[in-house]
DNA sequence: TAGATTGTTAATCGATTAACAATC
DNA sequence: TAGATTGTTAATCGATTAACAATC
């Protein structure tokens, strides 16, 4: 049998488990809320809508926190996935790119309950200075390095039209941040060692478009019979 | 009986390459933009952030496009991209919650500019229904079904608070939307069918937070515990 | 022809899943 | 003990990658 203390075993958590945690995360919330103190491995998957077998797959390379026959302490287990991600500590986010997407992130609850904290709201266009969103100011862009040592700012967010990005991108990781949140529509060119997820909004709708096209050819090719439900309302 | 004619090439491409065509497609457009004619699978996998060979396999999937020893024409494969896409159609899109995100996401240019159109914003709250967000009236939540039978919607946007998404999920599919971008931070239930993808916020920047954890902790002098680091596992 | 680059093959790598022994 | 459920194994599936024959 490996013998793994909790510092060994977080070593090899491969990517896609990674990817999952935080939805285990808020499906124990979730249950955790609504007062349940023991989970089997169903349970928990079926709240976090992926199979059982994943889950305890994914679980087991975390550690053995649940007990056989009986299940996963909800209360414990929460603790468990926090603290192998990292949301049991503070972490303090700046937000570059305060446009209408920056305000919606500025403003976004979910940050702050999870452990994120947004010290601070930059743009390059000085008219925005004067604004103060969800009780923070707009400062200039210029003083992301101030900000950054002075907070310990490790995440970045960039909320920015696709031009600005990759300027902002450089300046982000020459003031030290090693992970960014990327919203802009463009490629970041980043050195080894930084961090860079990317949301793209229309490329999320271009892959339902894609699967949508292929449903509706599906519809067409196939026998008239099913033809009818295009125009039909389903039961 | 089944009959299918797939005018080119619409046989099964893998999910990952789905995802990355649009990406390919943005790549291929700055290339257009700035007036390129011709490129090898290395300059569209450097515009794209990915390794030749891997967007070579991916096109293969599509077709061959390309000329050996020459590379690819531009316009020609942006086309064929676009095409196998779907976006060289136009999508109608409703909108469903219009908060900070929802405006955001409806002042979006990207989405216009990439096939598809906004035609409705929808809310439940009644004092939402005065306002005109990037010049589309917001209508109330019940008018979901009218709109969608009305533009023909197959793709909805879910921008609403956690608890609202299963319903106004239940109620796009009752219309007949059968794909579903949703941002809000919840497990949508729904049939065979029908697709949904979502976009996380907070899932995004608590992967992040996980490696920048990691690499603190390696910063911090984990050398110590990591002796063992490469070794292959024990059988 | 000689050089360039695609499209494809085959090896490898990583993720998913079903099954079940371990064990509470 | 008997029933329940975890944690792990091993098979399978899907994605990535390097290499190169095909061919412009």
């Amino acid at each position: 049998m490996t013998e793994r203390t909790p510092s060994e075993a977080s070593r090899d958590i491969p990517e896609a488990t990674v990817a999952r945690l935080p939805v285990y995360l808020r499906a124990l919330t979730g249950l955790s809320e609504a007062g349940t103190a023991t989970c089997s491995s169903e349970d928990l998957a079926t709240a976090a809508g992926v199979n059982s077998a994943k889950l305890r797959k994914d679980l087991s390379y975390l550690g053995s926190y649940g007990t056989r026959g009986v299940g996963y302490d909800v209360e414990y287990l929460l603790y468990q996935i926090a603290r192998e991600i990292g949301v049991t500590q503070d972490w303090p986010v700046v937000i570059v790119g305060i446009g209408n997407l920056g305000h919606a992130l500025a403003s976004f609850s979910g940050f702050r309950s999870r452990g994120f904290r947004v010290v601070a709201l930059l743009d390059a266009d000085p008219r925005r200075h004067s604004e103060v969103v969800a009780g923070v100011d707009v400062r200039p862009f210029s003083d992301l390095e101030a900000i950054v040592h002075e907070h310990g700012v490790a995440i970045g967010v960039i909320s920015t039209p696709a031009p600005a990005a990759q300027d902002v991108a450089d300046h982000m990781v020459a003031a030290g941040i090693r992970s960014i949140l990327n919203f802009a529509p463009t490629v970041l060119a980043v050195p080894d060692g930084v961090d860079v997820r990317k949301v793209d909004l229309s490329i999320e709708l271009q892959i339902l478009a894609y699967h949508e096209q292929r449903k509706a050819l599906g519809a067409a090719g196939v026998a008239r019979g099913a033809g009818g439900e295009l125009e039909g309302r389903p039961a």
